[in-house]
RNA sequence: GUCCCCAUCGUCUAGAGGCCCAGGACGGCGGCCUCUCACGCCGCAAACGGGGGUUCGAAUCCCCCUGGGGACGCCA
């Protein structure tokens, strides 16, 4: 049997991190298994669905570079097929016209709250005699779920799942204009779809109790549920639109690696052992839902960071230099040159290290393309003493005259005259670098001058000490 | 309130009765390296929520308590 997992999503608001794992998860499972993964959007709920969302949500799933197999299925074009199985079980009795008014049920609910009672829909429309319905209102479509007995949910994940049934009540099918709601759309198109596993949110078990009830009453074959833990916030709550579930495009923004990205996620509520670095290749081969813990985790930016600097660390300048080029020239506000872009890459290997995100590297690289004279921070200025200017001059001399401009003669010529002028190398490094940079802080300074050549070395220097 | 789920360092986790006076990672602290800052390397502090059982033996099994979370919509 083909594995066939969904990711569901239900576009009324952005792609968060808590989506993006149940996302990837999905996509894993199906990926390990050779099966498919497809995508699903559940937008049955007509006023707050919106085409933005349904974007964005794409957005995210590319930049996360989880791809879905088919074209995506929207869930309200289906309605009519919704619709039509809720009356197929009206007409075996297996669900029922309700006429009660929102105020109705609302007073209902409240009433048995005070009573500590659950807030349960009491069922009394479920044998009366539809003779007794209201002219003026229209009814929706209840399930008639079972009253006693046990429903079992055998969740790979969360292991055997019962619940007693006289604590489900009837939920509505159709509302009453007609449409279907979500857990009747779920339970149709789970079917349709020949889905195998129905990977989700915690925050979906109870659902799946009224859902295996329905599927049940259809005849079919619920999917295998797997119902893994939600990522809280820092205070150990729920992750929500308004509660720091910050969406997915904002830690593109923020300069991470997708790759990074899913190593995280992946990392929050399923383990191997203690291996911590899990590229995604290695992911697929391992990937189980018997190694998804139970428990909820809390996001932790700390550690996504790190992993983001070992990706950035390891990846190829190719997918690098766009985005961090692309950010360099937003902050110049100009496109880069030929001689810059080459100054760039050459400074490349010596920015790595010093980020966590392609955001710095950026940053770290400014200094390449600042216009003469360079104005040295505060720090930087400090250093750069008479003293310091007598000994730039020398350098400067001994740099000009350099015949290669490679990072090891750089060294050899720079310690030469440390050494000649009876300095420690950091008696010159230091100044060289507040002349070269305009800071304190920097890559490794011969990696500076190979970076920016000798032509922009000896300026940036004259600049200091011709004056 | 009712039902369901969860419970190991600050955080993510390893641990499926003896291998654990509990291991890894992030973060923290200290050191080494060093031209700055990083990287890297070395080291340190840091946890089995509490109480009862079961067992020769429990972080691991059972019960209770406590604490967290989730669900109770004509939202998904």
């Amino acid at each position: 049997m083909t594995v066939i997992t969904r990711f569901a999503p239900s576009p009324t608001g952005y792609l968060h991190i808590g989506g993006a794992r149940t996302a990837l998860f999905n996509w894993l499972f199906a990926r390990h298994h050779k099966g498919k993964f497809l995508l699903r959007i559940e937008d049955t709920d007509r006023e707050r669905s919106t085409e933005d969302a349904v974007r964005a949500i794409l957005e995210g799933l590319r930049w996360l570079e989880l791809d879905w197999d088919g074209e995506p299925v929207f869930q309200f074009a289906r309605a009519s097929r919704h619709a039509e199985i809720a009356r197929g079980l009206l007409a075996q009795g297996k669900a029922y016209h309700c006429y009660c008014s929102p105020a109705e049920l609302t007073e209902m609910r409240e009433r048995a709250r005070a009573e500590g009672r659950s807030p349960r829909y009491d069922g009394r429309w479920r044998d009366r005699d539809p003779k007794d319905a209201p002219p003026d209102i229209k009814p929706v479509i209840r399930f008639k779920a079972p009253q006693s007995g046990e429903t079992v949910v055998e969740d790979l994940v969360q292991g055997r799942v019962a619940v007693a049934n006289a604590e489900l009540d009837d939920m509505v099918l159709l509302r009453a204009d007609g449409t279907p709601t979500y857990m009747l759309s779920v339970v149709v198109d789970d079917h349709d779809m020949n889905i195998t596993h129905a990977i989700r949110g915690d925050d979906h078990l109870t659902n799946a109790f009224r859902q295996t009830q329905l599927f049940l009453a259809c005849d079919w074959q619920p999917p295998r549920y797997a119902h893994i833990p939600l990522i809280h916030g820092a205070d150990g709550a729920k992750l929500s639109k308004r509660h720091g579930a910050v969406a997915l495009d904002a830690y593109a923004t923020l300069g991470l690696l997708p790759e990074a990205m899913r190593n995280y996620l992946l990392r929050l509520g399923w383990s191997h052992g203690d291996d911590e670095i899990i590229p995604t290749q290695q992911a697929i081969q391992w990937f189980g839902l018997e190694a998804v813990g139970r428990s909820p985790a809390r996001f932790d930016m700390e550690k996504l960071l790190s992993l983001n600097a070992h990706y950035i660390k390891e990846a190829d300048p190719k997918i690098l230099l766009p985005p961090v080029t692309a950010r360099i020239e937003t902050t110049l506000g100009r496109p880069l040159d030929t001689t810059e872009r080459a100054r760039l890459d050459a400074a490349l290997p010596g920015l790595r290290p010093r980020a966590q995100t392609m955001i710095e590297i950026a940053d770290g690289a400014l200094f390449l393309f600042r216009t003469r004279p360079l104005t040295l921070d505060a720090q930087a200025a400090k250093l750069v003493s008479a003293e310091a200017r007598r000994l730039l001059g020398l350098v400067g001399q001994a740099l000009a005259a350099l015949p290669a401009w490679d990072n090891a003669s750089l060294e050899a010529c720079v310690r030469t005259s440390a050494e000649g002028a009876g300095v420690k190398l950091g008696a010159i490094a230091q100044p060289l670098r507040a002349a070269l940079t305009g800071s304190t802080v920097s890559p490794g300074i011969f990696d500076v001058m190979a970076a920016l050549g000798r032509e922009e070395v000896l300026a940036r220097i004259g600049d200091l000490t011709n004056s």
